[in-house]
DNA sequence: GTCTATACCAGGATAGAC
DNA sequence: GTCTATCCTGGTATAGAC
């Protein structure tokens, strides 16, 4: 059984995913978790805190899902193959969006903790995609050039993948937001490699 | 002189762009136009119908930039970078982002009529990139997965560039956001060409 | 077309009891 | 650790005068 804090974290999360940080409230997970909204500023009193807490734990569980491609993968082409499937099991799970892009996206508008911890994350995914370039066998210089347009195309995959995404209106035809990142991903790495 | 509209829509893009869609109100507006919110309700009645004016605008003078891309461009590799400028161009005003890409990451978060007029707009994209490639000597089922790739490469490119962007404590470091934008264009055309 | 005034609700946050 | 009650602010929107 998970705890309130973490209950809070998932709650959140998924909010954040779909509506943005400015589209999400205590107010919301109160609702979700059935629990007062003093009570949620009882574990993260400020929401700037609750988003810190929500990056941090997102980068950590990246960070071991990347390890699990790592330790799976033979070689460079299928670590990135691997990574680029981490992003397109984010939009499987109920068309979400990336949590530090979503973050990116509303940047001017973030208290100023929050949009370092996201620079911070897109370091770290930079520096672990150019790493398996590099292992990959292309030059330093082009691996830094590769590695920043194979995550801008991941994280426009997810954007694109969100604004196609079907509404009430047309529930009936397949979503192909999954497919978008994959196929995206598999284009990305048929060029660059 | 623009008229009261045109202003209103001048200063609502600008905001939305940088802050999204759920951060930024008729109250931002009314002091940047030194103007009163019931003034702008006048002319937009509602945020949604203001945002969906934000989109249609939008769309036009993109279509307005593309084709004045065409007219200068010689060949397709010319079209395609000139259109990777108009990207660049965005981020230079000020660290924008596309304004549909902003509105995408918020999609849940979206009014039905929005998402619908943002989703348009990247259809509408995709078919002139697609269109491009094809004229670039692409297959046509090669040129719709490398304009899908190109377009999410451009929006994942802002949304890298916002998230990298000079905080105030660091604002003496130079901003690298337009050259992210062009060397991930260059990175993409050199290879899906 | 712009204003003053105002209604109404939601968001973020706190005090203090249990 | 959770609750009730409450505060303040800001966001969206309307009525009605000028």
């Amino acid at each position: 059984m998970a705890s309130t804090a973490e209950r809070i974290l998932d709650s959140a999360q998924a909010l954040a995913q779909v509506r943005g940080y400015n589209g999400f409230s205590y107010a919301d997970i109160s609702a979700e978790l059935a629990i007062t909204k003093p009570s949620i500023h009882h574990h993260f009193p400020s929401k700037a805190q609750l988003a810190e807490a929500l990056i941090a734990r997102y980068r950590e569980r990246f960070a071991v899902a990347r390890q699990e491609v790592d330790d799976a993968a033979t070689g460079a082409r299928e670590r990135l193959a691997g990574y680029a499937g981490l992003y397109a099991q984010v939009f499987a799970e109920g068309g979400r969006m990336c949590l530090c892009g979503v973050f990116a996206a509303d940047a001017a508008s973030l208290p100023p903790g929050v949009r370092r911890a996201v620079a911070a994350f897109f370091d770290d995914q930079r520096r672990w995609v150019a790493a398996a370039f590099l292992e990959a066998g292309l030059p330093a210089a082009r691996a830094r050039g590769a590695a920043q347009a194979f995550l801008a195309a991941l994280e426009g995959a997810l954007l694109l993948a969100r604004a196609g995404a079907p509404t009430v209106d047309d529930a009936a035809v397949a979503d192909p937001g999954e497919d978008v990142v994959l196929s995206v991903a598999a284009t990305m790495l048929d060029t660059l490699l």
